[in-house]
RNA sequence: GGAGAGAUGACCGAGCGGUUUAAGGUGCACGCCUGGAAAGCGUGUGUACUCCAAAAGGGUACCGAGGGUUCGAAUCCCUCUCUCUCCGCCA
């Protein structure tokens, strides 16, 4: 939610920033809606005032036994009045935060411009500056690999739920487990975050807290009673924290968590639609930051690394994407994609985004800090970033450890979670 | 799922239709007292919106949430949510 203060004060201003995401926004509509929403407020509140002095007059007068029937009569008139205002008012102040609520984020002045994914800025590639080197044999794609390897199990997917859902086999589920273990205790035990184990349903508060609601329903699964399967983890967790306030010396808090992730992929028609790229159902361990508002700007460089760190453990080549203002999600005022090189596909793709969302999410939320030194409050800031999306990450793992046999080489890191087991080996078809 | 009891400020807790500002306590902050401290005494102590050029200072709303009754609701009525106790069921 942006600030209602700025827009007033400043409109050209958030205007233009707005504007730089591509996509014009009218706030002229708001200024005339807040501008309409104030006079009835006040004129409102004179008359609850009113009342209220009415209503303690009277309690006097009946205490002494006094005449109140010309105060009764005045309360007549006022009532009704009082009534239709209070209901126009609370009409007004629905129509401002329905069109607010509906405003993205304002980019940071330090994003690069431009239109869309294509305008995104590579800041730095790992191990190499220069392209990875291809495999000494053709590539196969991780769909072929997985089924070769009896571990990726497309058909029962379908057959169990339906497309873009996938059941894991063997060692394919446990190497899932095995990353998803790997990931939690680097975050935990070298990088400092406590680990959060939270629900998988979410209720309409919380989706509207983060910035999902009310926009992006179409892109949610609903469960009934108005529960949603959650996302991302960043739902949940960022939420811990809505309607609080925080003392200053507790933040920054570090959160890590791993959930599993429900999107409808509802604009994804037709893209993806082989292998594990784009499920409707994947595990991921999420990085969430609360911090105070001038920590967030380094918080996003370190959140990033500590997701980079754990491409480096597993030594798959990568590179990290500044977005450009086009490509900003909704909640985001800065955002560091890091993209896996995969052999199969022969290009980079996103396995994670990290994102600093200011002081957007927390207006939304209510979540604010006090100050040590003079007790005031304000918005906290929130960060979150995948750390990472651990069905791509299986996928990078297949792809990227692959060997001319079609067997896959576990990485190293990961062995103490497998069992001791180093290589996933082809299933000989009967 | 059934039966019952609850939800009040940072915390505990009173209030159950009006007697201006939610009693009292704890905590916290500041001051007095003290050689220093404790104790004691005094003062202050939330959030959001809004009025005012700003400050100072006002106003309104908020006693789990939303409706209702009433001239007037923390207090009465209805619905919902959550917590606790017992029973049932369950991983």
């Amino acid at each position: 939610m942006l600030d209602l203060k700025l827009i007033r004060e400043d409109p050209a201003w958030v205007e233009g920033r707005l504007q730089s995401r591509g996509k014009g926004h009218d706030l002229q509509k708001v200024h005339l809606l807040e501008q309409e929403k104030r006079a009835i407020q006040a004129e409102t509140e004179a008359l609850q005032a009113r009342r209220n002095a009415i209503s303690r007059e009277i309690g006097h007068l009946k205490a002494q036994q006094g005449d109140a029937s010309a105060l009764l009569e005045e309360m007549q008139g006022l009532g009704p009045r009082l009534k239709a205002l209070e209901l126009l008012l609370r009409s007004k102040e629905e129509a401002v935060g329905e069109v607010v609520s509906q405003l993205p984020n304002l980019p940071d002045l330090s994003v690069p411009m431009g239109r869309d994914e294509n305008e995104n800025v590579e800041l730095r590639r790992w191990p190499a500056a220069s392209e990875p080197e291809p495999l000494p044999f053709p590539a196969q794609s991780h769909w072929d690999i997985g089924e070769r390897l009896g571990v990726l199990d497309f058909d029962a997917g379908a057959l169990v739920a339906g497309a873009r859902f996938t059941v894991l086999r063997g060692g394919g589920a446990r190497l899932s487990r095995a990353l998803i273990n790997f990931m939690l205790d680097l975050h935990t035990a070298e990088h400092g975050y406590t680990e959060v184990l939270p629900p998988f349903l979410v209720n309409r508060e919380s989706l509207f807290g983060t910035g999902q609601l009310p926009k992006f329903e179409e892109d949610l699964f609903a469960a009934s009673d108005d529960f949603f399967l959650i996302p991302t983890a960043e739902v949940p967790v960022t939420n811990l924290v809505r309607g609080q306030i925080v003392e200053e010396e507790q933040l920054p808090l570090r959160m890590v968590a791993w959930t599993s992730c429900f999107r409808r992929e509802a604009g994804a028609a037709g893209k993806d639609t082989r292998g594990l790229i784009r499920q409707h159902q994947f595990d991921k361990v999420e990085l969430v930051w609360i911090t105070r508002p001038e920590e967030s700007e380094a918080a996003l460089e370190q959140l990033t690394r500590d997701a980079e760190a754990v491409l480096k453990r597993l030594e798959l080549p990568f590179r990290t994407v500044a977005l450009c203002t086009g490509d900003l999600g909704f909640a985001a005022r800065k955002t560091y994609d890091l993209e896996v090189w995969l052999p199969g596909q022969g290009r980079y793709r996103e396995i994670s985004s990290c994102s600093n969302t200011g002081d957007f999410q927390a207006r939304r939320m209510q979540a604010r800090l006090r100050r040590k030194e003079g007790k005031k409050v304000e918005p906290v800031h929130t960060l979150n970033g995948s750390g990472l999306a651990v069905g791509r990450t299986l996928v990078a793992v297949l792809e990227n450890y692959q060997q001319a046999d079609g067997s896959v080489v576990i990485p190293d890191v990961l062995r103490p979670y497998m069992g001791g087991v180093s290589l996933l080996e082809p299933v000989v078809k009967k």
